[in-house]
DNA sequence: ACACGGACCTGAAGGC
DNA sequence: TGCCTTCAGGTCCGTG
């Protein structure tokens, strides 16, 4: 093919970028990514939630990425300069990558979007564009020897999906917390990816309700109690369900799948509650602002 | 770090 | 049809 051919992927979740979208959007990036150099870095619009550091893109020009991971809701991408490119997609952000065939002189075409805020050019031949309508994300460089001390991950509570996140670890997260169970499982500082979405999922398959203080989950005479397995096994499965579920490949033309048929009680209001023989309709209240959803029947 | 509510931002959706 | 309002939510910040 012309070494201007080029093919383009969007990376983008149909909903919002919780932790299994954001895992997914790192596996879509790492092959680009990993051990490729950034040749060219434009900023076109340094002023998203929190503004871009100073000389972003010179900083970022030449060096190569070590690797690629995630933590929580971010990517963190560790250079070669001993820096690290933080990396948040807020509530609306996506990528696309164009590529072009190795080796092509040219960078990859590909067509300059709305909302397009910051390109990537890696001598792997990709062109990564970072595109956010809302502009609540945020992209950012520290010492990578600084991170752990970062305003984002020092208070950043534990990873749902790693080994050492069990029963004992929730319990001791949400011990004395007098806020709803709801509003503590989308704390970042209680877990680490859990959003608004599978929060309230989480709790349904945990059958807990979001109303109770999250301190009653917590342990009794040093022994986990049985709501928190519960409730480490309902986060677990929300999130690798849908972390597989957006890793298997699109199509069949139902892309845009609603929400209603994708979760348990999201979006669900005034539906039949789906456990068997469960006679519950799916209520909708907010809490801290935010909608929860919810069975009032099979959640206590 | 104790908890909550408002602000930020834009596109989609709903009302009249 | 079209204008206007409301809503969505991750995170930060100010306030109680």
């Amino acid at each position: 093919m012309p070494a201007s051919a080029t093919l383009t992927i969007s990376i983008s979740s149909h909903s919002l970028p919780e932790l299994p979208e954001v895992e997914n959007v790192r596996r879509a990036l790492q092959p680009v990514m990993e051990g490729a150099r950034f040749e060219k870095v434009v900023a076109h619009r340094p002023d998203l939630r929190v503004a871009f550091p100073a000389r972003f893109a010179t900083r970022l020009t030449g060096e190569t990425v070590l690797r690629l991971r995630r933590r929580g809701k971010y990517l963190v991408a560790d250079l070669s300069s001993h820096e690290t490119l933080l990396m948040h997609l807020g509530m609306s952000g996506s990528f696309r990558i164009d590529f072009t065939t190795p080796g092509s002189f040219h960078y990859p075409r590909g067509a300059a979007r709305a909302h397009d805020h910051v390109v990537f050019h890696m001598s792997s031949g990709a062109k990564i564009t970072f595109n956010d309508p809302r502009r609540f994300g945020l992209m950012d460089l520290i010492a990578t020897e600084m991170l752990p001390e970062h305003r984002v991950f020092r208070f950043l509570g534990p990873e749902p999906l790693a080994a050492e996140f069990d029963a004992a670890v929730l319990a001791r997260v949400a011990r004395g917390k007098k806020t709803t169970l709801k509003a503590a499982l989308s704390d970042q500082r209680v877990i680490a990816g859990l959003g608004n979405i599978y929060a309230s999922e989480a709790l349904y398959h945990a059958r807990l309700s979001p109303l109770r203080r999250a301190s009653t989950i917590a342990t009794r005479g040093g022994t986990p109690r049985d709501t928190a397995r519960r409730l480490v096994a309902a986060i677990r499965k929300v999130l690798n369900e849908a972390v597989e579920r957006g890793a298997a490949p699109e199509g069949g033309g139902d892309a845009g799948a609603d929400a209603a048929h994708r979760f348990s009680v999201y979006d669900r209001e005034g539906r039949r509650c789906r456990r068997r023989a469960c006679r519950g309709v799916i209520r909708r209240i907010v809490q801290t602002g935010r909608s929860t959803f919810y069975c009032p029947v099979c959640q206590v």
